[in-house]
DNA sequence: AAGTCAACGATTTTCGAAAATCCTTCGGAT
DNA sequence: ATCCGAAGGATTTTCGAAAATCGTTGACTT
């Protein structure tokens, strides 16, 4: 007797999924101890696959492992932030010249779909209620991921869906900050636009003022 | 009763080593399934930390997860080695630039060192000892971490680690491919002196161009 | 009073077996 | 003959408890 449906995943599948999200959402937050007992109530389940999450989980970067002491959330800092948004600049940067460059009509079509969902919610930043914020996150990642998609470098993908996963741990601050005056939904449009129009060096140099914004934006939180 | 060693690591980071290794030296071949019972047996442990050794080395890219069907080993390709060289041209590259602009007096003594430890086995290759050539590989890799060991970002060089050791499967294949015409000490040496000479985007391109000889001459295997 | 070390409690890590899942084989129906 | 489906074996996945480890407390020495 079971609650696993059909042929679905692992158990440890959805301990990841699960403290994965409670880590997003500051359910756990940055530097707190992850115990195997209260990992194991949140979950409802065994240690083994809590244990097989906290693995994953490490090895993305989320959390920290210390032999014989435990995990625990990854700490956020400004010098993080910068490198990860550095790094983001390189490698998304030229993944989207590659997909510029490549991409034919069904990467456009994907692209435009893609920024279509996005532009229907109009910011993403305060005030906004949690669900549709939710929402608003999920599609503004899924436009950037259609940007590159069709840069034709597997490698450079998993090197970009890491470095956005943890630049939303970073994102995710903003709910609070106060949104400066900061045009996102026009940024996103000239990215659209340069992308459409194979503007190669353009888009790219767009993406990388984009993510360059967001950064500075967020590194408010870190000196008070 | 344990064979533990003092503060040592644990069973699974044991775990870990041992299969990484078979997996390096073709102990376990590419596409070849990885059981459990042998890998216990190979270890010497129970179950538990040989799952999380698979679960790091997944993340890895060294083996490969069918949900309910087992770990193997992942296979190589010819699309692979290219994309894998490709992305390594462009963040090795950035790493490099970056450190030979900011490297310090102790940067450059490692580089030196590293360098003087890699030029006294005159060549990787083929008819060589093993356990020599095992210790040129170390070599090597040593090297081209100490080149870009300055480039301040630990975003970029994690990156590049990963990059290294995935293409470390492929330049092992180079045991019995014929050395070709190829000056790879003459290589190191030039990017040796253009890191020192502070030859920004020299040092880079040379690394590139390192690199793309590299994969070059391992593509001979995948078109026979 | 400060320092050392053994014993304890809390927690991680590992084990051996049970449960779940997948693949194959074999019997029967169309 | 072919296709469908159930039983069996092999293997992965998970469980619950034992073993190992770390941090701390408190007695004892200098």
């Amino acid at each position: 007797m079971t609650q696993n449906r059909d042929g679905a995943g692992t158990r440890a599948g959805d301990a990841y999924d699960a403290i994965r999200q409670a880590i997003r959402t500051g359910h756990f937050g940055p530097g707190e101890r992850l115990r195997f007992s209260s990992l194991q109530a949140l979950c409802g389940m065994s240690v083994t696959p809590v244990r097989e999450a906290l693995t994953r989980l490490t090895a993305e970067g989320f959390t920290v492992l210390d032999d014989h002491r435990g995990y625990s959330v990854a700490r956020l800092s400004l010098a993080e932030l910068r490198d990860i948004t550095a790094t983001r600049q390189l490698c998304e940067g030229e993944a989207l010249r590659l997909a510029v460059m490549k991409g034919d009509a069904d990467w456009e079509a994907r692209v435009v779909a893609a920024h279509h969902l996005l532009a229907r919610i109009p910011q993403g930043r305060e005030g906004m209620p949690s669900v549709m914020r939710e929402d608003w996150e999920a599609r503004h990642g899924a436009f950037h991921a259609a940007l590159i998609s069709a840069c034709g470098s597997p490698t450079l993908l998993e090197i970009c869906g890491k470095l956005s996963l943890q630049a939303d741990r970073y994102r995710r601050m903003s709910v609070s900050v106060s949104g400066a005056a900061r045009d996102v939904l026009g940024e996103h449009r000239e990215l659209l636009e340069r992308a459409l129009a194979r503007d190669t060096d353009g888009a790219a140099e767009a993406l990388r003022e984009h993510y360059g914004r967001t950064a500075a934006m967020l590194a408010n939180f870190f000196e008070p």
